[in-house]
DNA sequence: CGATTACCTACTAAATTGGTCAACTATAAG
DNA sequence: CTTATAGTTGACCAATTTAGTAGGTAATCG
């Protein structure tokens, strides 16, 4: 298990991706402008996430990401597992050459810590940080009652209705 | 928190250090040889180390490095702090373009996970691992012996938040 | 003294991160 | 059919980090 900010461009993106797909698929253009990640560096993440299954694509004009399944079905572990290609776990694992069984254990062991870790972020899915995101934003209005409420609405226009979700 | 080999040579190598400083101090020499980590780099990643106060240091013959207090008193987390100098934490703490509420709070949900994390591996001493080294040990002595192969899990996933029983 | 070992600085090679660019392909809208 | 959109791929690049080397100084012990 690595966490670097590889992982976290990831995981934000998904999150992105899960606020906004509701509807239309996201372009990676929008993901880009309002997370403030390059375009192409996003296209490296998202062919990775492809290639796993997190994230099913929607080419031509319209088109962009959804998430695969629901987010509730979506871990953070996967997310960044599928970015991170190289998980080589020890170095040790794999080579013969570990003299002392010494040598193996206290690799074994930050194997153990690891996994413990990947097993945690196993457990949240990306509907859980999503549910917290509301808890939090419930919050800060809260602080900032006296002050503008701001909520953002997006209105998209859908056939000849006019929809506006509060976000 | 960010997890990468750097950290763990060096919860390997304090790990070395705990095993071997009962009577004299331990040499680099030693642990280079032992867990095969460059002498170099172990140089740079114990001049951390000791300017955290994880370890403290002996010249001349006969010296090398001890733990600076017991192994129930230093943390995994203290390790891996130490020899990642730049905590930069998001990039986006400082930054004050943070444009939306919106990506300060995904941002924040990326803290807030590694937060955990950095709080889970607060929680394990180089004592702790140490027991568990045996535990293992035994185990595996055991199953060798008579095939029954059981494995206590230590911590539990109790919601988003970990539960350490016991190691 | 001389051997040992920590300690320090500078340097280098390899890998990873983060990003750019260009060409290409599939698709949907007009 | 044409064209714009958008994904896909691959080559390439700069900055940073990781990992390791080389060479020296300082302290300490026998």
């Amino acid at each position: 298990m690595r966490l670097t900010t590889k992982g976290r461009y990831a995981v934000t993106a998904m999150l992105d991706l899960a606020l906004h797909s509701s509807e239309r698929p996201v372009s990676l253009a929008d993901i880009s402008q309002r997370q403030d990640i390059s375009l192409s560096y996003l296209e490296q993440l998202f062919s990775k996430l492809r290639r796993c299954n997190l994230v099913s694509s929607v080419r031509g004009p319209g088109g962009g990401y959804r998430l695969s399944r629901g987010g509730g079905d979506i871990f953070v572990a996967q997310i960044i597992d599928a970015v991170n290609d190289t998980f080589d776990a020890t170095g040790c694992g794999g080579k013969a050459d570990c003299q002392q069984g010494e040598v193996c254990l206290t690799h074994y062991l930050w194997c153990d810590l690891s996994d413990q870790i990947h097993g945690f972020l196993s457990a949240i899915s990306l509907s859980q940080l999503l549910e917290k995101r509301e808890v939090l934003t419930i919050a800060a209005r809260q602080d900032a009652r006296s002050d503008a409420g701001q909520r953002v609405p997006a209105i998209e226009i859908k056939g000849d209705t006019l929809l506006v979700t509060e976000i």
